[in-house]
DNA sequence: TGAGAAGTAACCATTGAAATTACAGCAGGT
DNA sequence: ACCTGCTGTAATTTCAATGGTTACTTCTCA
């Protein structure tokens, strides 16, 4: 099971955003052309980074513009904004194990803290990485390029 | 989205065989009353175990029994044993990204090594836990319940 | 007011998880 | 040698989520 590439397409749009503000106007269009999709998958991302206060959508004229500089919003933000995680739990149990067995009514109290601790030691690594480590790993790359 | 219930199934059947290894033949008719499913989901997750030389399941005569030393079976073991991961990554890209965008053609060299980073992250700590913590915090649990 | 763009509803196809039924194959007890 | 209980596994079904697509409404600016 992997984590959907709704994630990778938001850190695809921010760098694109990112990189190419200053010379076009970057529409849900513009954006599923350099993602290879769909305009409307892009909108829907677009719509969940807004609610999150991450992103300004422009409507009627268009454009995307960036609401905090990019060292203020990490993968960990972006992440959030996009996994509809359930009760943000990352692990999922099988519902309603057996009340009468010793093990059935325990399973909850013996795994949840060491499964959260999992979680948090992923979550705590995406908290480390921002979108300005985005910004300066393209400007290398693109250095390379030429 | 979430890890399968697969991985705390797995861990709920080690935590079973464990506690009951002395008192009954674990079965998978055993193990699926417990946990409240059927027996062939059981079954094909202790395919999955065994596979993975973790386990050893009788045929004919049924029954599981944990081929080694529970301190030397970390979480980790038993996830990799049940998650068919992609590759073995946990982020999913959008497949084929436009390489006439300088953004497209190098959000893989940018994102690559952070995103594993992430998941080494979970992993290591996965790696931190043994089924002999499961053993003794059933223990505790248990004792707690007289 | 018209053009371009976002918002969104309504589908569809595909995939994977979980459940279920059914049956063949195996091993031990009698 | 057979019966019983159990595993291995195929086939099917249900359900939810992802990703894609079309179509339409709403918005803003020139």
């Amino acid at each position: 099971m992997q984590i959907s590439s709704r994630f990778t397409v938001a850190l695809h749009i921010f760098t694109c955003v990112d990189v190419f503000k200053d010379q076009y106007k970057v529409t849900s269009d513009f954006l599923a052309g350099s993602i290879n999709t769909n305009p409307v998958i892009i909108r829907k991302i677009l719509s969940q980074l807004s609610k999150a206060n991450l992103i300004t959508v422009a409507r009627g004229t268009g454009g995307v513009t960036i609401n905090r500089p990019l060292s203020e919003i990490s993968f960990y933000d972006v992440y959030q904004a996009i996994e509809p995680v359930e009760n943000g739990d990352l692990f999922h149990f099988h519902e309603a194990p057996n009340p009468e067995c010793p093990v059935g009514r325990n399973i909850h109290k013996l795994l949840d803290g060491k499964l959260k601790s999992i979680q948090n030691a992923m979550e705590d690594e995406m908290k480390k990485y921002s979108l300005a480590d985005l910004h300066s790993g393209m400007e290398e790359l693109l250095e390379k390029e030429e």
